[in-house]
DNA sequence: CGCCGCATGTAATTAGTTACATGATTGT
DNA sequence: ACAATCATGTAACTAATTACATGCGGCG
């Protein structure tokens, strides 16, 4: 599983919390990966047990007590032999690519408008990276190593956005093509 | 659950065996979708138990009987109204991104070597969907409604590849670049 | 007083992977 | 004889979603 060793990641440099973990994620993370809170407590328990992270509770005003984790250093050599391993290509498993093998005069104008959606949600999310990126990353070779590894997933996830953006307007205008001549 | 409606779609135009979706699978879906042979048989199963399918054993000779599976009429009124339903943006959940995130001088050769192999994956899968779009998608305007939305997920499917491979050529030279500032 | 943000969880269900298991036919 | 392709499954496990549950503190 690759969570677990999403969330070992983010620890790599600082401690944190369950809750903060899960705001990290959509974050940092946000283009290649989403993760709930339960999700994220139930994986911190199993990787405690294994030895991987240590917690420590942290007492706070003003606010409700937390449990901050941290990586081991078991933990830190099993995600360095992970990250040596090998991994598997993922399909992009979204509904939407099933959708559009379904289109019919009948759900043509749904579609449509789901696409709309898609490409306004897609709007705001690249809108936050490309900003990250022109504030942390704009001179990339001169970045300490392990940022440069950030910088690049982080312009793959830019690039496959725009790439996507650039599709839906595509899409958009042949649907609409293609309503008019059934109609017409 | 969407695996349930692939099969469904997978199933409009053709009745088939759990055998034949899982290799069809791979062919017209496979950019964006790869089930198991186990999964497509239990969720045949289920599919059958809901009464959006029936099945039909079929004897063969040369071959092992098979059991094929067709749409009812209440699996096409179910498929049409999940069409129309809301959907959500799916996270490309690749252990690559994650293992970008923990570049270092030690992996930056292994990592290199993940997105060659990368590179070549997905040059396979493309040199095949750039046949298919040849080969019935060269005219997409005159295509049947269907047969359009088929046509906007395949090209989908394609620009996301080639934006990959450019994206793993640029990785690779800011790496080697990287490499060789490191042991400079 | 009620809503929002902070903070942590359990339980049930659904989805997906991996390993195991069987047996027929065709080609070498 | 042996491997490859065709064909269908079960069992165990891992991963992820959805619903449910609790409680504090600050703000209007």
């Amino acid at each position: 599983m690759a969570l677990s060793h999403a969330i070992m990641t983010a620890l790599l440099e600082d401690e944190m919390s369950g809750y903060e973990l899960a705001k990290a994620f959509d974050v940092t993370l946000g283009l290649f990966w989403h993760a709930s809170h339960q999700q994220i407590y139930k994986e911190l328990h199993k990787l405690t047990d294994k030895g991987w992270l240590e917690k420590e509770p942290v007492v706070q005003q003003g606010k409700p007590d937390k449990i901050v984790h941290r990586l081991t250093g078991a933990g830190r050599e099993a995600l360095a032999e992970w990250v040596w391993g090998e991994s598997r290509m993922q399909e992009a498993k979204d509904d939407l690519w099933v959708k559009l093998y379904n289109l019919s005069a009948d759900n043509i104008s749904r579609l449509s408008a789901e696409i709309v959606q898609r490409r306004e949600e897609m709007m705001g999310r690249l809108y936050l990276y490309e900003k990250i990126r022109r504030r942390h990353y704009d001179d990339p070779e001169s970045l300490p190593i392990r940022r440069k590894g950030i910088y690049l997933a982080l312009i793959a996830g830019i690039r496959q956005g725009e790439n996507f953006l650039q599709w839906c307007d595509e899409a958009l205008e042949f649907l609409a093509r293609a309503e008019n001549t059934a109609t017409a």
